[in-house]
Parts: structure tokens; sequence; C-alpha cells
RNA sequence: GGUGCCAUCGCCAAGUGGUAAGGCCGCAGCCUGCAAAGCUGCUAUCCCCGGUUCGAAUCCGGGUGGCACCUCCA
């Protein structure tokens, strides 16, 4: 496999740390709120770099954590009027239904902040004893920036000695401009756990690193961690900071490869809260598939910026619907051949995850399929190597798993189906007697359900539009 | 202001030195009672200007335009 480092930022041979094995540690959600399409992104970018792992035979420890703790809970806390912990577990698992209604694999160990505390106050406890990280008279504990030799070296952010010796006016007393807190003092009515430097909570970039070394850490080995993964707007000062904690508290690197997704924008910006311009996943769901969704931010290149427009999105429904139309063609038939078309699949995901040569692969693999099926024969081998190969694009690229009539009709109600039924039937009752006027009268009827019809040897079948 | 990324057909998007994949849309045809679905065919010289090279969308230099990070952020 080849992955792009965005720490090095050239694309470069995959190999992990133990023979056969690989760490993966990717930063997840804030649970405050629902999930919007660019958390989607972020795992669904991942989840495939976990599947096609899988494929090429690593067995694969996935961590993704909750960040239940942070300053935007609070904040949410204090508005609602809500406990905190009922927040954190409310937007918890309205994350895992909306990611699973996407196909994204739940990881190996999805750890909480809030069970981290130890980990986190045992590293803050060996950067104090080191002076690498330092107290105020507020209780605050900042790292101290200047201490590390390789601070920046993740993101190779620039910064002057104009900036490095400027102070934040509202904590005089931070070393540097860049010191970033560890552990934030609780005020009086705040939430806060007990630890050797007071009642507190942790800083946000703390937890990763503490929670890499607690459940990933290869001690023996260089790299903490194989693959660290995130946003590409985590890269700094998030990801830097995470490499700067660990790097001082446990004299090793933490991650041997980076990689980041990019974006999801809307109108050419960036979707995020700040700017007013994202919105649910949740309500995406509503008027498409999930698997269509999770087409739709597969046809982009992970690194790339996505610009969403429904018109793209309809495209991708499209091609999606092509797949399974096929599979209606071999419905019944299970097997399990190798293929070259799974080989090459592969090969175009070993390339960095290269989706938009997959599914251009696939877009070939259906359109031959149909070809030869549209030719006389039986073509039971080809069937079978058909029903393999959709096998295999749901195992490497989480889509195309579904019963092929279930998928063409979710959302319709059981009385629809009902009613679309009996007019087919009458409709076929007119079409027999040649009464094609009537027939046509019939099929404009169905189709005002918001669905289309296909005549077939087999007999009549519908579609949702 | 500092740092970085990007610019390929109407839309989306691969390709990163050897003569432009794929999809959506559109047009024509096959099939069909008519449709739908499926199949076939047709549609770009790669933002601009220089340079390197036998050869560049791909490398270098200079423009122009867009975006991101530097503050919470997937």
């Amino acid at each position: 496999m080849q992955i792009y480092d965005s720490s090095k930022k050239e694309k470069i041979k995959f190999i992990p740390q133990k023979e056969n094995h690989v760490s993966l540690y990717v930063c997840g959600p804030t649970v405050y709120d629902d999930a919007h399409l660019g958390h989607a992104r972020s795992a669904v970018a991942f989840d495939l770099l976990y599947r096609v792992l899988n494929a090429n035979g690593y067995e694969v420890t996935y961590v993704r954590n909750i960040t239940d703790i942070d300053d935007k809970i609070i904040k949410k806390s204090k508005e609602t009027n809500k406990d905190i912990k009922e927040i954190t577990s409310f937007y918890t698992s309205r994350y895992h239904s909306d990611m699973s209604r996407l196909n994204v694999y739940p990881p190996t160990i999805e750890p909480k902040a809030t069970s981290s505390i130890d980990a986190m106050t045992d590293m803050i406890q060996k950067l104090l004893d080191k002076d690498t990280a330092y107290q105020t008279s507020n209780g605050d504990i900042y790292f101290d920036i200047s201490k590390d030799e390789k601070y920046l070296s993740i993101s190779h952010k620039f910064q002057n000695e104009e900036e490095k010796q400027q102070r934040v006016e509202s904590v005089e007393e931070k070393r540097n401009s860049g010191d970033f807190a560890l552990w934030k003092n609780a005020k009086d009515d705040e939430i806060g756990f007990d630890s050797p430097f007071g009642r507190g909570r942790p800083g946000w970039h703390l937890e990763c690193s503490a929670m890499i070394e607690e459940y990933l850490d290869s001690k023996e080995k260089e790299f903490c961690v194989d693959i660290h993964g995130g946003g590409a707007d985590l890269l700094f000062p998030h990801h830097e900071n995470e490499a700067a904690q660990t790097r001082c508290a446990i004299n090793k690197e933490i991650a041997k490869y980076w990689m980041h997704n990019g974006f999801v924008n809307i109108n050419g910006e960036k979707m995020s809260k700040s700017l007013g311009n994202s919105f649910f996943l949740k309500d995406a769901l509503k008027e498409y598939d999930g698997e269509v969704l999770r087409f739709y931010l597969l046809t982009t290149h992970y690194r790339s910026n996505l610009n969403f427009n429904t018109q793209d999105l309809e495209s991708s429904k499209k091609r999606l619907d092509k797949l399974y139309r096929l599979k209606k063609r071999i419905f019944g038939i299970e097997a399990d051949i190798k293929t070259d078309f799974q080989t090459k699949l592969l090969q175009a995901l070993n390339d960095d995850l290269n989706t938009s040569k997959a599914l251009s692969l696939i877009d070939e693999f259906v359109s031959s399929s149909n070809e030869t099926l549209d030719t006389p024969g039986k073509h039971k081998n080809l069937k079978k190597e058909i029903s393999s190969n959709i096998n295999y694009i749901e195992k490497v690229l989480g889509f195309g798993g579904k019963n092929p009539y279930e998928y063409f009709q979710s959302g319709i109600d059981e009385e629809t189906k009902q009613k679309i039924q009996n007019l087919i039937k009458q409709r076929d009752t007119a079409k027999k007697e040649k009464n094609f006027e009537l027939a046509d009268k019939i099929r404009d009827e169905i189709l005002s359900f918001g669905v289309s019809l296909m005549d077939t040897p087999q007999g009549t079948f519908w579609e949702k539009a």
C-alpha cells in the first residue's frame, strides 16, 4: 500500500511496525450536537482505510475516541439545563446510529475522555516533573512549547520570533503564546475531576495522547501508533500538540504516518457551525439512503475538498442504483470467486485510497456485466462472478450489500406498496388485452406515488424514483 | 500579515513526463405497444505567460483566480 503522509507531504509505502498488524488512531467527535456531513466524511474516509487494511490481510486495531468533556459541552449543558452526562450519552448514541446508516464499522475500541482521566493526569505529572509543563496561579496547567525542540515538526507551521514571544493578554502567565492548556482548573460550580493538581478538567489535546498511550502504544517500537488520522483542520494545532505531549512525556514519536481528510464545502466554503452553513447528517438521511451519501462522499479523493451540491449527490445515487439493478439481475446467486476485477479494485484503493479510480472500475464492471447479460445464454459463471464482485465491493467500499429490492423500495410504506402491486396487476391485465390506453393511464397513477416502472421478461418491477 | 493546498469537458472527477479514465447531463440509435431499465455510438488538449525536454495536463519560474490553517472545528 501507498499512503500520503501529510506530515512528510509525500506518498510513501506503508509498512506497519509489527508484521501483519496495524494500529490506527482517529480523532472522533465531540458529542454536544448531531453529526454533520463533515463528520461523516472523516468517519467514512477512515472506515475505508480500515476496510482496505483488512482487505490487505492486516489485523487492525482501530481506536476512535469520543470527546465527552469539553467547553462546548459545558456550554450546551448550561444552555439546556441538562446534565453533561445526559447530553454526551444522547449524542454519542445519535452519532452511532448515523454512522451505522453510512455503513461505518464501529472501531475496535472507542474510549471516552472521561474514562481516561487517570491516564491524562499521569501524563501531566510526567510533564510537570520535567518542567515541560507549568501551573499558573489560577490552577491551570500549560504545556511549554519552548521545551520541545521538535515542536512544529509535524505541521511545519512557521512561527517567527515575534510570534513566539508574543504574550496573549488574557493569560499573562503563559510562557509562550503558543502554550496550550493541559488542565483547566474548575471554577466553583463547574464540573471537575479530582487530581493531584486540584479539581479540574483536561485540555482537549491531551486526551488523544493519553488514550494512545493507554490503548495502542506498542511499547518496544519507535512510534506509538502506525497511523494517526483526522480532519485536515486538526493538523495544527491539535496534532502538533498531541505529538509534543507524547514526545516530551514518554520520549517517543506518537505516529509513524499521519493522514488527514479534506473538508466538505458548501458553496466553496468549509462547512462549519461557526459559518452557519452546516446541515445535519440526519436531515440528509431523510432524503437519501445512507449508502448514497457514503458513495457520494467517496466520489472525491479523501484528501481533496468536496463541494457539496445536490446535483452531484443525485449523480451518485444514479451510479449506485445501477449497481443495485445489476444485483437484481443476479438475485439469489451467491458465490465467492476471486476475480481480476477484485484485484484491480484493491490495487486502486491501495494507491492512497484512490476511490475515484475504484468507482470508475465499478462503473465499467457494471456496464460490461450488463452487456454480457443482455446477450442470449445462461451466463451461470458470469453471474457467480458478478455476485462475488458485488460482495467484494461491499467488503472494501461499504456499499452494495443490501437486498436490491429493499434498496429500491426503502421509504415507501406497506400500504403504498400494496396499492402499487394491485395497480401493476391491473395494468398487466390491460396490457394482455392490448388496452394500452388503460395501461398507460394506470402507469401514470403508479408514477404519482413517486416511483418508476420497468417491464422485464421476468415481470413488471417498480423502484422509488 | 505568515504558512499551505488547489485550478482538467455544462457538472463531478482520475491521471503527476510519453501523447487526456470513468460517471451525471445532452444528442443519435438498438430494445419496447409506448415508456422505464439496459446496451451501442458521439462530445475536452488540461486557468494564462514564459522555460526545461525529442516529448508536459504532468517538471521549473512568473502571473491570475479559489480555498484552508494560524481561535473551537471532521
